[in-house]
DNA sequence: AAATTAATTTAGTCTTGCCTAAAAAATATA
DNA sequence: TATATTTTTTAGGCAAGACTAAATTAATTT
């Protein structure tokens, strides 16, 4: 039985391991866990000890196979609880997070199942991020963001790559919301910022923007 | 910020301090909590210091407005969340309660609230015990027990005393469900047990049974 | 290649929550 | 009432998970 710790730490190693091939450092987790080095060092001792991670001293870390699977399954229950807030209890998609980091340690895999089947088995959470089988595969799409379409393109606004609170709540001001389509009408050379059309209206939105708006090209 | 084991004990001595009004000893909690007389002391002097409990050496506990309103609050959710498993999740009643024993941890007003909405205010969880309200009121019935009925008298079944899994799965198997009505046949002066009546069967139960089953008499 | 800087690990400490064994207080009994 | 028993508390220890400061290893720069 894992501590919630132990699975945070996982869920750590699983999200940076999929920018960084070649090992995860020490570092990068401890200030992705907002804790210190020496905290990290230590779990991953025991991480080790559990087969959960291959650490060898110095040189990274990175997830078994096992390991992986224990993450996705952490992964999955939170992205499922996130589903469940936003869809059954009303709660806004800036709203969820930090009850889904409490729900996702909940163990009953009966619970899980039946949430899936509850709500009709999501393929991805509020923020447009796949959720995991229970077998413990994911579906990745290719992603293109907003800022990567050509003036005249068209794409669904399917997820967002940095969800802070700040970010959804700028969203949901300007009513650009998940399954939008998005046109983008034309982009400023002086400031980069972008023209796009939404259903009948207008706006600009700055590169950086753009470039969180996870998009499919229509 | 509570933690699990201080919600933990705050419940348990909640519990406790129904049957005993003038304070509730050290080794009971001990006992409800699987625990050790020494761990709970540690634990009163923590309770005391923050004002949830009423604490003085060797003279048993109680708990303060304070304390009696977080601990119904950890009840609520318990409750709630096992009519969430029950009426969504098809969960039996006899497979909730270690699930709801995490979930009851979980901490967000706005969830419980909302959860509590979606169930459409139930007023009691799956066993016939009373929901509090988020005010930390909760309305107690006088509890009737089967075997208190006499012969001929009709009892709707509302609930349970010992609600451990082995006694409900018994009841389940016999098909003796919440909600029925249970007429008392006849009483056998021999061995204590009882017949009754339920829809178009009749079956023989202990008085040990029988003093499990709240009714209220029709 | 040596020296400096950065990253990581080790050593040692703290808090929480649990324990056993021993001491002290309260209760029951002869 | 004095003694025995039970209950509770104190004392001291242990494991988990965090930390700071110091040491070590790796990487970078000159």
């Amino acid at each position: 039985m894992l501590s919630y710790s132990e699975e945070n730490h996982l869920k750590a190693i699983f999200h940076l391991s999929l920018n960084n091939e070649s090992g995860v450092s020490t570092n990068s987790i401890a200030s992705k866990m907002n804790s210190k080095a020496p905290s990290v060092t230590e779990m991953l001792k025991k991480l080790s000890e559990k087969n959960l991670v291959v650490y060898k001293k110095y040189q990274g870390v990175l997830l078994t196979d096992f390991g992986r699977k224990t993450a996705l399954s952490v992964i999955r229950k939170h992205r499922l609880w996130e589903v469940f807030l936003v869809k059954k209890l009303n709660f806004k998609w800036d709203e969820v997070h930090d009850i889904a980091e409490q729900l996702e340690h909940i163990k009953s895999e009966k619970l899980t199942n039946e949430l899936d089947k509850f709500l009709d088995y999501p393929t991805h959470d509020p923020h447009g991020d796949p959720i995991p089988n229970p077998a413990g595969f994911i579906k990745y799409t290719a992603k293109l963001v907003l800022s990567d379409l050509l003036i005249g393109e068209t794409g669904k606004f399917f997820g967002v790559k940095d969800s802070s609170s700040s970010f959804l709540k700028y969203l949901d001001k300007r009513e650009i919301s998940l399954g939008s389509n998005i046109k983008v009408l034309h982009k400023e050379e002086f400031d980069e910022s972008i023209q796009i059309g939404l259903d009948d209206t207008n706006l600009s939105i700055s590169v950086k923007s753009a470039a969180n708006i996870y998009v499919t090209k229509l």
